[in-house]
DNA sequence: TATTGTTATACTCTATAACTATA
DNA sequence: TATAGTTATAGAGTATAACAATA
């Protein structure tokens, strides 16, 4: 069993895989999306506005990192910079209202990819998949 | 659903979730093996002797890159380079017998690490999840 | 003419380290 | 003294393009 869970994760991690997945779904997102940025741009209509340093621990990358991925984005004006109010070293990075749309439409076209892939299972059984998956990425062996 | 399974892909194929796993998965499995060479050395497991050429696309990589990476196993006794009899222009990458023992500890060790993340699952909803996962992921929408 | 393995090159992305400003 | 954002630097890894050998 934990056989075929290490098959079917090698796959998925697979360089191939991943930058595929992303690319399809920025492709056409428009100037400053690609599958790099994305990233940046989902935690941030996660978790609201924050600062580069806590967004880099949401992204799983350096803070460094996600300084010019927002600059990336901020360029195409999705991103915006904002002072932080109660720390004045601080600055927020904040989802512009065309960043807002853009999230939204990114999401609704994976999630619709992802449902549309599983129109051939048992509707019950793709739920408790789904509802697996979750608990199995957050209790598993990762992070 | 497409929305849960979504976020729990995110979150899956984050960069740090990935190089985590990669790495622990690897790490003091002997002198060559990281999260670079692994996917060479696990692929060879799976499809017996191949050429750079074919491994390229099992990996998800270009040949250039199974070639290097097959170089530095190769230097560590793992992977041993054969002229390949049908055509002479090809060179069949194998494992040593070497490469066979620790690609079947590597697996080991993570098929347990998985195996113990699901130990508090009831067991015929862990069964059914791997079924599902492995069937997910050659549906799903990747490749 | 196409494809093999290999190598050299250019490119991309990353963390590290430095810098200044503020806590 | 520590942490914020940013930038420059260096390191790692990739595909691309070239090469000679074989199909």
């Amino acid at each position: 069993m934990g056989r075929d869970i290490a098959e079917a994760l090698g796959l998925l991690l697979k360089r191939s895989t991943r930058v595929g997945l992303h690319r399809r779904l920025t492709d056409g997102a428009g100037e400053g999306v690609d599958e790099l940025t994305y990233p940046v741009l989902s935690g941030l209509a996660r978790t609201g506005p924050r600062s580069a340093a806590d967004l880099a621990h949401e992204v799983g990358l350096d803070r460094s990192g996600v300084t010019r991925r927002a600059s990336t984005l901020e360029a195409a004006g999705l991103v915006r910079r904002d002072p932080d109010p109660t720390d004045r070293r601080a600055t927020l990075l904040t989802l512009t209202d065309e960043g807002e749309r853009v999230v939204a439409a990114l999401r609704e076209r994976l999630a619709d990819h992802i449902t549309d892939s599983l129109r051939s299972w048992p509707p019950d059984e793709a739920a408790a998949f789904a509802a697996q998956l979750r608990r199995f990425v957050a209790e598993g062996p990762f992070g």
